[in-house]
RNA sequence: GUGGCCAUAGCUCAAUCGGCAGAGCACCUGGUUGUGGCCCAGGAGGUUGCGGGUUCGAGCCCCGCUGGUCACCCCA
């Protein structure tokens, strides 16, 4: 038997209102903060993500889906959303709108992991981006953004995380800093940290093996080493933040794991429900990724938060979504004459506008009557032979369990003042 | 890629010492020739994840594989 292939999933009826609660909001929030929406491929060139994402990256390393296609195109499917919103903006010539360019998407992205809870290989993510602003504000307004949507969904015990990592000018000192000071404790720390500290010695700052953690506490710290500007652009976005009383927790530790941010970087850390994978946004400025990309030198500001998290979280913590909508009515029969009348008027209810269902072959109406009650609909029509002879049908309040005689010609009418 | 735990009906799980594969729920039919929920009766549904081994005999013991799950790494 065929089954869906490891760390992929069928989004069942089950968790289609949750589904379809996120995406309302998100729609609904980024329309209010004006942001457009931008719906890049699927797959795009993989250099692209090599380039974009960056070399050293575990995501480049070890977990892109990559193909060559028939034509002999190195294709890779999409492992994030940064990188080909970057490819959009340039390739439309967007630094000729107005700025910021502020744009959004919502969609699955693919990443060769280990599955584990809150992790997939195929997830979803809304991905938000400011393009072409360098001020802080624009900072707080994705921070706000990516707020305001844990917000409207009811979501508690939330940690914003915050640091800043600098640009090329001051961290490349910072890291030759924290290089040195890592060389005098060599013989402290673990294994894998000497292997970050050749390939990405930042990394060395989020460790978690226990012999490290002093090592860590007493290490230098980038915002001391944060050059003019870019402390000038972390303390104007602590002092929008303290304005708007939004309370955030400044990490030094907090590095990303893609290689173009520059100055502020931020995840949101959901206490409960997760497991090990608590993080359920991340994002920040990469002031220098348009270049990179060949585009002209322009600053932007996003992030990107995993709708499955979001979902475990809010499983995890009761939260309440709307029903969806659903046929408040079924059309029950009773002989091959009523059979044909009940397709017609089912038909006709649904183009007035009434959602109908219609019950299949031609069972008992015992079979039909409990067919309806498992759908829970409000109203049973009971077309039968006396009712057919009579132009009308029996209305049955489920409910109530009562019923009457109503006109066929009067039915729509009559359903519609009720439902 | 590495490690722990797990795998029996659609779902949740039983199966004594290694001895006839079961229950509840869900589904279908009937009890009621045209009436749901509650109740009752019946039915359908299984290569016990796959392959091998031990044994008179394996769901159970052993080995391998696959898958799931959790964790490491990293991240959404």
């Amino acid at each position: 038997m065929y089954k869906a292939v490891r760390g992929t999933q069928d989004i069942l009826p089950q968790d289609a209102p949750y589904w379809r609660h996120l995406e309302t909001t998100i729609h609904e929030l980024c329309a209010r903060y004006g942001y457009h929406r931008l719906e890049p491929p699927l797959f795009e060139e993989t250099s692209l993500f090599v380039r974009g994402v960056g070399e050293a990256t575990d995501i480049v390393e070890k977990e892109m889906y990559s193909f060559t296609d028939r034509g002999g195109r190195e294709l890779t499917l999409r492992p994030e959303f940064t990188a080909g919103v970057m490819r959009g903006y340039i390739e439309h010539n967007m630094h000729t709108w107005p700025r910021p360019v502020k744009l959004y998407s919502v969609g699955p992205a693919f990443r060769y992991e280990a599955p584990q809870a809150g992790r997939y290989r195929q997830f979803h993510q809304v991905n938000v981006e400011a393009i072409g602003e360098q001020d802080p504000a624009v900072d707080l307004e994705i921070m706000s953004v990516a707020w305001d949507l844990y917000e409207a969904l009811g979501s508690k015990g939330l940690s914003f995380q915050l640091n800043s990592t600098g640009c090329p000018a001051c961290r490349p000192v910072y890291i030759k800093h924290l290089v040195a000071y890592y060389e005098q404790h060599r013989d402290e720390i673990c294994k894998e940290c000497k292997r970050r500290l050749q390939r990405n010695p930042l990394r060395v700052l989020d460790c978690k093996v226990e012999t490290c953690q002093p090592i860590i506490e007493g290490a230098p710290r980038m915002r001391e080493h944060l050059c003019g500007e870019c402390a000038k652009h972390f303390e104007t976005l602590l002092g929008y933040l303290d304005l708007l009383g939004r309370s955030y927790t400044l990490n030094h530790r907090l590095v990303r794991g893609l290689d173009y941010y520059t100055k502020t970087v931020f995840e949101v850390w959901a206490e409960e429900g997760l497991g090990a994978q608590n993080a359920v946004c991340g994002g920040g400025r990469y002031d220098g990724l348009i270049e990179e990309l060949g585009g002209p030198p322009t600053p932007g500001v996003g992030f990107a938060a995993g709708l499955e998290r979001i979902i475990l979280a809010m499983k995890a913590q009761g939260t309440a979504v709307p029903e969806l909508v659903a046929p408040q009515l079924l059309v029950a029969h009773r002989g091959t004459e009523a059979k044909t009348r009940a397709v017609t008027l089912t038909s006709e209810l649904r183009t007035a506008g009434i959602g109908a269902l219609l019950a299949f072959g031609q069972r008992s109406l015992r079979s039909q009557m409990k067919q309806a009650n498992r759908a829970n609909v409000r109203f049973t029509l009971i077309l039968g032979e006396d009712e057919l002879a009579a132009g009308e049908v029996t209305v049955r309040d489920m409910a109530a369990g009562e019923q009457q005689r109503v006109s066929l010609a009067e039915i729509e009418d009559w359903l519609k003042r009720r439902l």
